[in-house]
DNA sequence: AATAATTCAGGACATATGTCCTTTCCAAGA
DNA sequence: TCTTGGAAAGGACATATGTCCTGAATTATT
């Protein structure tokens, strides 16, 4: 983590995603902004929490790790998005693990600014309970969706929401996918991931070349998916 | 559903629950309190949303269900619970259905009136703050829960989660629970659940009499279930 | 280039879980 | 009392998924 000093990029990154209205005066000083290297933690589940983070530009990805070890990917998150708002409200130890999976940049701000003079800020309230609700919602689809239906309809619905997402950048539908992030993302075993991509290959609705997966039949695969999309 | 024309009751919920200052004078008038019978629906999966409800007594169960037909039951509710507050933030339609459990008592309020007049009543606000952030977080044990381990543990929390909160009222840990319902909720099918529940019978975990379920061995389930209780 | 270390793909098998169906039993109604 | 319907329990089998392990492929290191 680097703090990088200049006020002028916090007020032109509010700007950007159109929430200058939401820090008062007295909070806005206190705002910083921090940039994470790809592979850093920006907080790590368990610890105390004393931050509010605003994701501005880049991705991360938050997980939890079982007292076995395993690990559970629950969310990849671009901007905007807010870091640390459950534990601030609930006034708890940080819930879940969140990693750089870019270079990241968010806006920081101690929990204690907040508390001072955020408490009564309507516009911040009602940010947060966008925010919130949003993940809410977010995570309740993605739970339903993880319980009632089977691997591969998962992994359908994971390639064509990361194909849709990442495609700008990238070769036309080809993405360079983790299948571990992937297994952990839809909660099963590499290994059996592995087995559905097999079968995937066979049937033709994706190709892989060495790490790269290529989807060469997006249609099949949203036939396969339902209308369940990770959003 | 029926409502209750008595101001005076809505008040004394309000003060039993200490939430008087949420609603300020210009919505007061406005809120009603309504009652829902043992099954009765609060509100459907994809109806438009119309009311924020308040649960002031009484136990709900929040379901989904998929284009298929399955069932999953996402949690059991008692005071305080707000019912339709995502939907009110997002602006979106009912996304689970939510059913009585019990006689169910509700106070009731139009979202037109919270938008006319709660917008910027910070009471309010972090009123619904504080409840969508403990439904956060239950919701994110709960789903890494469900993800990360294997039937029998769910069902042991499961069992350990229900009989604390239902026991007051029944015989010890004499308890009839739906095994249905149980099913749903930790996102098993009914046949696999008696599997299970056969196994703990054998291992002399529990005991089961005509649908009814008597817990014999509450250290045992709780060395299965981990630290992992639901909540 | 040669070797070691790591990642990747997949085989073999065990286990967990789902589906379908049958039997038993009990309660509601004729 | 006799149906009849529907819960409850569980048998038989198919499928989904997990665990452990091995060999190939790739990358890093000397």
């Amino acid at each position: 983590m680097k703090e990088i000093n200049d006020f002028e990029q916090v007020k032109s990154y509010l700007s950007a995603h159109q929430i200058e209205s939401i820090f008062n005066e007295q909070i806005l000083p206190h705002l910083s902004l921090y940039t994470f290297e790809q592979g850093e933690f920006i907080c790590s589940q368990g610890d105390a929490s004393q931050y509010l983070y605003v994701l501005v530009k880049g991705k991360i990805k938050v997980y939890t790790t079982s007292a076995e070890g395993r690990t559970l990917i629950l969310s990849f998150k671009t901007p905007l998005e807010v870091i640390g708002d459950i534990e601030y409200v609930q006034d708890i130890n940080i819930i879940n693990t969140v990693e750089a999976v870019s270079s990241v940049y968010m806006i920081g701000v101690q929990y204690h600014w907040l508390r001072k003079y955020g408490r009564n800020h309507a516009p911040l309230l009602q940010f947060l309970l966008d925010i919130i609700t949003q993940k809410f919602h977010l995570k309740t689809n993605s739970m339903s969706f993880n319980l009632l239906y089977p691997v591969e309809v998962r992994f359908a619905s994971y390639l064509l929401s990361v194909s849709f997402n990442e495609s700008d950048s990238l070769n036309k539908e080809q993405l360079r996918i983790s299948i571990k992030d992937a297994a952990n993302f839809i909660g099963t075993s590499y290994r059996h991931l592995n087995r559905v991509i097999g079968q995937f290959c066979t049937e033709g609705l994706i190709e892989r070349n060495k790490g790269f997966i290529l989807v060469k039949d997006g249609e099949g695969l949203r036939a396969l998916a339902g209308d369940n999309i990770y959003e």
